[in-house]
DNA sequence: TCGATTTTGTTCTCGCGTTCACAAACTCAT
DNA sequence: ATGAGTTTGTGAACGCGAGAACAAAATCGA
């Protein structure tokens, strides 16, 4: 078993299995290291050298990237260029996502015009809104349409990628649309849980929900601070709790 | 064991070990939907209900519950008001929250009108960028200061919480300065990694890997349709692959 | 008071993801 | 060609979180 070559190739196992779930969230991560160090002319790079710039251990980043087919080569590290293409690829960024936008506020505004969009493969093709008031407004190169045309828009332009920026009463309603459409992925702004038929995939973005992970350790930072305080009075009579 | 009641109780495990980040994390979508139920008078409410709500299942919602204090009664369910009480108590939410937002462009200008914060113990404070011809303009009621001042300013309100929406080029130096000024959680918008010291936490929101998170799903749904397809074409004589 | 019913709190098991550690494979200088 | 030095790719151990399943505790009707 050890010498003898298995005839299923790694590659095979990935296209019945698929990768990690873990793994894909971070091979964006990698992408834009590598995208970096492409712009700084450097053609080659070590495991440990792209997982600094990742942000992640290495041996993690190495066994990430085992997942795709090995493009490294032992004692050297891996190209720059050509591992980029191979992430980019297997993500699906050589080709082009149609995305509609619905929901113009604030929030769908700073979307429409986020220039990690455009770069990456994604190109709005739609803006939605039900507002009347703001139906025919230009924002980014687009001009808002209405809610009304939902299907139009997603049929015209085979969208298969629909990003909700609605205040949370209309969320549901808008993705049952969405779904109904044709749109497959979903991605979500709106505060609200969104139940959808099984083969589609949704991705929930929640701005409020991060801050309130971050005040929570915020206390347990003042909370300890206290108890070190507290300690330091009470003497060391306490040590034992 | 099993009868002797231990004397620690499971509040002072919380204290000493904290609940788990998973946990954590889906404090604040409980939270939500304790809200929404209060909202129409429903005074309680099952683990099931609850689960539901939220969109997980009951047994991870009670297990989750379960490293509060335990806030609930068997064959009865859980008071709404007070569990919501419970959980904003836990998450820190009682408490006010002081937040700088760096980087006033189109997504600081959604987050600086976010309803989410406010209703939520969260309180921006302040508005800097380093833009001079932006300084001075109005923005959700505050005025855009200088990102010269973002010291003064994180003293003068003793900010804990740093918001960064600024390119990925200035996040590092932002992030640096924060940190200095004493600024001990940061919430990044910038795709970019950031290195900060023990003891300050980061937590990262990243549009646009969310979205390449969608596109790999949707490109192996496309994959997949043509492999149903082929196999249709190639009738039976593949079927063990 | 007691049994039937409901629903919580917790134990146990399983699977996934992280990390360590090392053999395999490549380069380069001599 | 060969040995020294590097760096990848992966097997194995470990820890955390998810979910099933059940015992403990509360309510309610008779």
């Amino acid at each position: 078993m050890t010498s003898a070559r298995r005839r299923t190739t790694r590659r095979d196992d990935r296209l019945e299995r698929g990768i990690p779930e873990a793994t894909i969230a971070r091979l964006p991560v990698y992408l834009r290291a590598l995208t970096a160090l492409s712009e700084r002319n450097v053609t080659t790079a070590s495991s440990e050298e792209l997982a600094s710039a990742a942000g992640v251990n290495s041996a993690k980043l190495r066994k990430d990237l085992s997942y795709l087919d090995s493009y490294g080569t032992r004692g050297v590290g891996y190209d720059v260029d050509y591992l980029r293409f191979q992430i980019a690829r297997e993500i699906g960024l050589t080709q082009d996502w149609p995305v509609a936008i619905v929901g113009i506020g604030n929030l769908g505004h700073a979307l429409a015009g986020y220039s990690g969009f455009v770069s990456r493969g994604f190109r709005v093709v739609a803006l939605l809104d039900i507002d009347p008031a703001r139906v025919g407004e230009q924002v980014a190169g687009l001009t808002i349409r209405s809610y009304d045309q939902l299907e139009e828009v997603v049929a015209a332009h085979r969208v298969a990628i629909g990003v909700i920026a609605t205040p949370a009463s209309a969320a549901q309603d808008v993705c049952d649309r969405l779904v109904a459409a044709g749109v497959t992925s979903v991605l979500n702004f709106a505060p609200s849980v969104l139940s959808v038929p099984a083969g589609v995939d949704v991705r929930k973005v929640d701005l409020s929900i991060e801050m309130q992970i971050l005040a929570y350790h915020e206390q347990r930072k003042l909370l300890a601070a206290d108890e070190a305080l507290a300690a330091q009075f009470a003497g060391s009579t306490m040590e034992s709790a």
